[in-house]
DNA sequence: AACCGGGTCAACCGCTCCTTA
DNA sequence: ATAAGGAGCGGTTGACCCGGT
């Protein structure tokens, strides 16, 4: 028997074919989904349906801007988990790796450009706030894994550290950096720092603070886990 | 009006892990 | 125990949109 397999469709999805999916799904639910390319009738992957659904059809899904708190709680738990948008897509109910991810990849490019510019030109000082305290705001959570404690203060005069500790500090080295369990140079400028500095009140909460802030969202969930 | 550049996001790719027979 | 297929995940790409010139 020959099999001679038909070119798979790919890119854009129509509406047709997102109604086609829509009503597989209905039907078979959401497993197989290479059974469900089959039967749709719909000439594309599995994998592609799979893709298709998860991302954009999924009922459950939110459409649009992020939240300011959405925005923040990406921040924070990607300080602690790093590139693990799965987890923490888990952690924004209505939101997807993939939307996530992609947020995260323009909000840090956006920030590295404003970086760029403060560095080349060192009188505009508020984009580099901006993206230090973007910065302090990720660093200093990464120790909390490791039993540190972070007592809520901040951090001002290190900003002036960190501009220096940071010139010539690539993304590549940051990325690393925060997914290190221990995270050397910016995480020992801040901590440094925050000995000192008790003053300014810090807007990255403490744990405690996350607890109060985020109670039933995933640090019951994160017990969970570690519980399975 | 046309062009250009940057931003956004849907979709694909390849690898890894999990499940099932 | 193991091999094959399925599903999940993170990285990357490319098309589209929009604002500026």
């Amino acid at each position: 028997m020959v099999t001679v397999r038909e070119e798979m469709r790919k890119g854009p999805w129509t509406e047709k074919e997102d109604m086609q999916l829509v009503c597989t799904v209905r039907l078979f639910g959401d497993r197989r989904w290479d059974f469900i390319a089959q039967v749709s009738g719909l000439n594309r992957t599995g994998k592609s349906c799979c893709l298709r659904w998860v991302n954009y059809l999924h009922p459950g899904l939110k459409h649009g801007r992020m939240s300011p708190q959405e925005e923040r709680l990406i921040i924070e738990l990607h300080a602690r988990w790093g590139n693990r948008w799965s987890r923490i897509a888990r952690r924004l109910p209505g939101r997807t790796d993939n939307e996530i991810k992609n947020y995260w990849r323009t909000h840090m490019r956006k920030k590295a450009q404003e970086r760029k510019m403060s560095l080349s030109s060192p009188s505009s000082s508020s984009s580099s706030l901006t993206y230090q305290a973007c910065l302090l705001d990720t660093v200093p959570v990464i120790g909390m894994g490791s039993g540190d404690t972070h007592n809520g203060s901040c951090v001002t005069s290190a900003l002036e550290n960190t501009q220096s500790a940071m010139d010539g500090y690539p993304m590549d080295q940051i990325w690393k950096e925060i997914e290190a369990p221990q995270a050397p140079t910016l995480l020992g400028i801040a901590e440094g720092k925050e000995k000192t500095c008790s003053s300014i009140p810090c807007h990255l909460p403490s744990p405690a603070m996350w607890d109060y802030k985020y109670p039933e969202v995933f640090w019951k969930m994160e017990d969970q886990e570690i519980m399975m």
